[in-house]
RNA sequence: GUCCCAGUAGCUCAGUAGGAUAGAGCAACAGUUUCCUAAACUGUAGGUCGGAGGUUCGAAUCCUUUCUGGGACGCCA
């Protein structure tokens, strides 16, 4: 659409003689809210102050100025400016780009290839993989794959949470209460069921929070025996937590979570106390910040807190990767926490300090409330998976009998809804969970652009479709939102990575599903006829971009399901 | 108490560098298959854009205020 954009703003810039410039134009060039306006509008609201005439003479004025071959015609209508593209035209010029560019069309280079690091993820372990962990775990790698599009060399680090008081508190419940057997059968259940159990005598007995802090004390201090036990509950974890990983097709760069920065955290105290910023308050060092309540750097006892472990990382990761940007794929409710911390690294003089972003996003409601693990609320995201996938399964066996690698297509449909069900809304909005919604392979769905894809491979393969050759001649009026729909694509994927926002890519596979599809009922793809092959063409390409946008949520495309 | 986020159709949400008649999906109802995958398509019905002020030629979108829901606020992460 950008380059007909700019047409249309040419064509405006000569006949407005200077009034505005061609940027300013191209800023104010809207999308017509209804087909019959046109393509292309331009409104002529604020030029009748410059201009000291009427809106609507001054778009008839300009209206009759069409110099350009892209325009079947421009016409004035009310206020506005309304252009027409030349359909044949921009038809074939849309098509030939896809079919020349296939999945590298809608590629920005914009990074030049300079590293970004993308926190997401980070499950705690010794607790079970939740769904809130999901909404990380996706919108983190979603972006990654955006941001690679976008020219930057992403790298995916996994900050497991595997350390801290409550591993003090673990070991404490394992000592009193735990079963050497019973942990090695069902590693993460029974830890939990440590936890929540320690949470609840905890409440008559406090002094069980002292022993806990005590015992992650000696971890710190490298104790063989709480080093063992936390190896050990790592181990299991990191077993579980791969299962979930595999599934969905997610490989990250770096698994070190925040024990790894265990040794590193003395040079960032150092670091602070040389810069005067580190001052005593009740006992424990803290980093009085403006605007903010101070940053907790180490508990009266010693030992460091979750800042402290990330400002190590802050200054690991950008002296390992050398990344221009740092994204931070965690919860909304640690919106503070990241405030206090960017606020600490800009304090320390730390370079990278502007690359720093935290991206939030809306909680997993459970009855609309917060899950909470200490009380053992929790949805296991393995069990939503396996649910999903076995009920693609049903409808593939139901749908299409005779499909070969039935189990491969199942997982791909299964896991492609849950997934798309988190990305297709702004990541800020809360999600009360809801099987029943995630499962759903109807409407604006995961499964719902899979299908559109697939059907419109099977019409490539049925049809014998052999490549484009020669002139792409479309007619058929149905066929133009698709069109303008392939044509948004590039639009979209930069809007995406601007705003870190990946339902940019899911709302536009929604869009160009929706367009092909109804062009699909309208049309007889495989009717030998003059329009056989240029209706094939535009139908190989929809399939070269809804694979391509999927591909960038982190789904998958089969041919067939 | 302070701060952050969100309030749009019965439900879930788009639309928010102000622009033409506020759009989808689900659910409801009525249709479409001798024919390319009906996981689809077509139609009907459904709205004081939480409320009140303000800025503007023009506000769901910007400002102020208020209500509701969620969350965060020193030794958890």
């Amino acid at each position: 659409m950008k380059n007909f954009k700019d047409s249309f703003a040419d064509v405006l810039f000569e006949a407005l003689d200077g009034h505005l410039d061609k940027q300013k134009i191209s800023l104010m060039i809207e999308k017509p809210k209804f087909e019959h306006m046109g393509d292309l509008a331009f409104p002529c609201f604020e030029l009748a102050k410059i201009l000291r005439k009427s809106p609507q003479g001054i778009a008839a004025d300009l209206a009759g100025k069409n110099g350009s071959p892209f325009f079947e015609k421009i016409e004035a209508a009310g206020g506005y400016v309304n252009a027409f593209l030349e359909k044949g035209i921009v038809t074939a010029s849309v098509i030939r780009q896809v079919l020349t560019e296939k999945e590298a069309y809608g590629d920005a280079n914009l990074g030049n290839g300079q590293a970004i690091t993308i926190d997401l993820s980070s499950p705690n372990i010794a607790k079970p993989f939740s769904m809130g962990h999901l909404r990380s775990t996706v919108i983190g790698n979603a972006l990654a794959l955006i941001s690679e599009k976008c020219g930057y060399r992403a790298i995916r680090i996994n900050h497991l949470g595997d350390w801290g008081t409550q591993f003090g508190k673990l070991i404490v419940a394992y000592k009193l209460w735990g079963n050497e057997e019973k942990v090695k059968q069902q590693p993460i259940k029974e830890l939990l069921k440590l936890y929540v159990q320690f949470h609840e005598e905890a409440e008559a007995n406090p002094e069980l929070e002292d022993m806990g802090r005590q015992w992650f004390k000696k971890l710190e201090d490298e104790d063989g025996g709480a080093l063992s036990l936390w190896k050990w509950f790592r181990e299991e974890s990191l077993k579980e937590f791969s299962k979930i990983y595999d599934l969905l097709g997610i490989r990250f760069d770096s698994t070190n979570g925040e024990a790894f920065y265990n040794d590193k955290m003395d040079r960032v105290v150092e670091l602070l106390k040389e810069k005067k910023l580190l001052i005593e308050s009740d006992g424990a060092q803290v980093v009085q910040l403006e605007d903010l309540p101070p940053c907790l750097i180490k508990k009266k006892d010693g030992t460091t807190l979750y800042a402290t472990r990330d400002l190590a990382a802050a200054i690991y990761r950008h002296e390992t990767y050398g990344s221009v940007q740092s994204l931070y794929v965690v919860g909304n409710e640690q919106s503070l926490h990241f405030k206090q911390l960017f606020s600490v690294l800009e304090k320390m003089g730390f370079t990278c300090a502007g690359g720093l972003v935290h991206i939030p996003f809306g909680m997993m409601l459970k009855d609309g409330k917060k899950m909470s693990t200490r009380k053992g609320k929790v949805v296991l995201l393995e069990e939503v998976l396996h649910e999903a996938i076995s009920l693609a399964l049903e409808d593939i066996l139901k749908k299409n009998p005779d499909l070969p690698a039935k189990e491969k297509v199942a997982r791909q449909v299964g896991t492609g809804a849950v997934i798309f069900h988190d990305l297709k809304n702004f990541r800020m909005n809360d999600i009360e969970f809801s099987l029943e919604d995630m499962l759903r392979f109807e409407g604006e769905t995961g499964p719902y652009v899979q299908y559109t894809h697939a059907r419109a491979a099977s019409l490539l393969r049925k049809g014998k479709f052999a490549g484009s050759s020669g002139d792409i001649q479309l007619e058929d009026p149905e066929a133009w939102p698709v069109v303008t729909a392939l044509m948004a694509f590039p639009e979209a994927v930069k809007r995406a990575f601007a705003e870190y926002d990946p339902s940019q890519i899911a709302k536009y596979v929604i869009e160009l599903s929706r367009a092909f599809n109804k062009y699909y009922a309208s049309v007889r793809f495989l009717e030998e006829s003059s329009q056989k092959q240029a209706r094939l063409s535009l139908a190989y390409s929809v399939t070269i971009v809804l694979k391509e946008g999927l591909r960038l949520l982190g789904i998958e495309a089969p041919k067939e399901m």
